[in-house]
DNA sequence: AATGAATGAGGCTTCATTCAT
DNA sequence: AATGAATGAAGCCTCATTCAT
């Protein structure tokens, strides 16, 4: 009939969202060991119990926030790759840029802390992460640097470490948002602080040829 | 005389760095929530009662973990720094090589994840490790940085940033050794991912001339 | 007009008596407490909410399990007395068989034993239970009893405390059942213990004259 | 020095009884589920942590309570056995009694009842049970019914049945003791209970000869 | 009549902290 | 200085009960 929000049925659906998006706002900003159930049923405006409905326990609910978080992401990037046609460059580029502002603009961006954090605390949750998010994104990454140093673009380097060495400093952005931003220890100014980087690789990736 | 001189009277003056180092190991393993005293204690063959003679609170002992066990490795950069001659990129190479080798082989290394996976829970201390570490490891950086940028080995970029991404790669590989390094997501070898690190660099903070 | 009459009405009458059963069933294999309400609920093929639309509460259930289960096989056992004509040895065999074989085939059996376990917690059924079943039942048993003392077939006895002797070995056979069954610590052949208890009981009981 | 109770050292070592002591108190009082254990250390006189210096859990504790309670209690009876020179039922009054008098007076009369109570809820314990307390003290009835059949003194009876028409109702005096006792549903005097016991025992196990 | 999502009181358990020895 | 038994606040989790649909 009218628009006004069957709330019952509705929430039923919703809850479980509803219920992560609070949990990742505390997770990222507290730690999961810090971080009180109680404060999560608060924020997300329903009771301690109703979490219980959804998830089976705080680990549970744990786990379900960084496999529902992230992998959305990616598929994005391995579409951008896949229409990509100019050079290899320009794709850093686009990826980069993507990710970042896909993710840097969520609460999504805590989760490199949080995996950092809590990683040998859940080994099964980091054996998912590293599956399903860190290989993949290596992987989307490791074909842009490939196909720079195939077509000479690039100079050739070793592919995996390179991989580390480009994307050190996107995480680092993200986990020190998450951290030490209140010491003003973080770049003021992430676009400046992604030229550089990039600026940096454009030359230091710059092959024999162009 | 032998040897075993005064074993009691060392064995007191030794316990805060024992405890210290007890508790390092566990914090950046497990993180500070999930560390429990008892296993400090344990750990460093002391009762639980005992770190209270040293300590004041669980935060106490994490606030001296952070500043006792830092700041000592910035001096022999600042040192490194005040005795160069050579050029700046030589100077840089050896504050990161210093760096790493002088903080890779013990458990300070883990720092900077506890630092990022505590910071928020712990403002007073992150506070202190900026002040006394991050602003002082910056300063330092920064200062090689500028003597680049003004014999015209290094372009112009802004300096403060420029830090930032220098730094981050570092940072990133003593994280990873804390936290994913169980899913082999991190670089297999150091050594590589630092030359490789040191080689974007090289090109990418060159200047016009040299 | 087939058999299947009405299911609708049939079934919003029989609703009580399922949930009963449900909880009985539950109620004699796990203990009061350790029965939540919603595997009730399932076992009867309702919703959790649909148990308050009968019952007040926990323990109201409880009560009515108790209460309905067990009044009934009482009534039977009077109409044996009144009807017997024989030896007086004879009605308490017809007695216990009755009992055994009214309430032994059903989970009416696993009563006693839930009984025994919550009478100190619920002390309003446990005196409903006493007034109802068990003072009941020994003035069943005693008029037994008594009947052979009179005329001599049994031996004079306090009958009170008799009456608990004969009865004893009965319950027993049915707490058995729903405690330590499972560790075969239960009489193999019920049937056979039952012919020992009243083989001892005929030559314990019997009296100066036949 | 004094008789004064150095209260530190002495508690360490009786705690565990203490607890348990308390412990037994009301799980046979109230049961398993019902009992909290803030009652148990209040009944204790400690706090509810320090339960947990001594016990891993709730469960642990009912464990411990139930292993450590029973054992001691068969040891004497079977001493009893041992040593008895005079006819088959001599030796079965004595150890009924030594049973009844041994347990009768102390909680651990309230034992089979929990027991009875929470065996399906904790098959281990039932199992530990079964083996260490019922199974042993089976064996030791069993055989003072064998020495009878063999000397003629009792009649020839499956003897594992037996076993359970005579142990019922001494069972069955305890259960009653700590479950409807407050109905005046209980024998009320225990001594009298037994003696009509064994009086009924002695003509019903009688064999052909004397 | 029936549902099942939501609640929140209550219990078990952990662990930082204290203190008598 | 050192111990370790004891404490109790705090958090996770369960489940009887409610109520809007």
């Amino acid at each position: 009939m009218s628009i006004t929000t069957q709330p019952r049925k509705r929430r039923k659906e919703d809850r479980p969202a509803e219920l992560m998006t609070a949990a990742l706002g505390l997770f990222v900003e507290k730690g999961f060991a810090a971080t009180r159930l109680e404060d999560v049923a608060l924020c997300a405006g329903v009771s301690k119990g109703t979490l219980y409905l959804y998830f089976d326990s705080k680990e549970a609910l744990f786990k379900s926030v960084i496999q529902e978080g992230v992998v959305p992401v990616l598929v994005e990037g391995e579409g951008i790759a896949a229409r990509h046609e100019g050079n290899a460059f320009e794709l850093l580029e686009k990826l980069l840029a993507n990710w970042w502002a896909g993710i840097g603009e969520t609460n999504f961006a805590g989760i490199p802390k949080l995996m950092v954090a809590e990683a040998r605390n859940f080994p099964e949750v980091a054996q998912f992460y590293y599956e399903n998010v860190i290989r993949r994104g290596r992987a989307l990454l490791g074909s842009a640097l490939e196909r720079g140093m195939a077509s000479g673009e690039f100079a050739r380097l070793d592919v995996e470490t390179t991989i580390d060495v480009v994307i050190a400093p996107v995480l680092m952005l993200f986990i020190w948002r998450y951290s030490l931003a209140g010491c003003q220890s973080t770049p003021a100014d992430p676009r400046q602080y992604m030229a550089i980087h990039l600026s940096l690789l454009r030359a230091g990736l710059k092959g024999s040829q162009v």
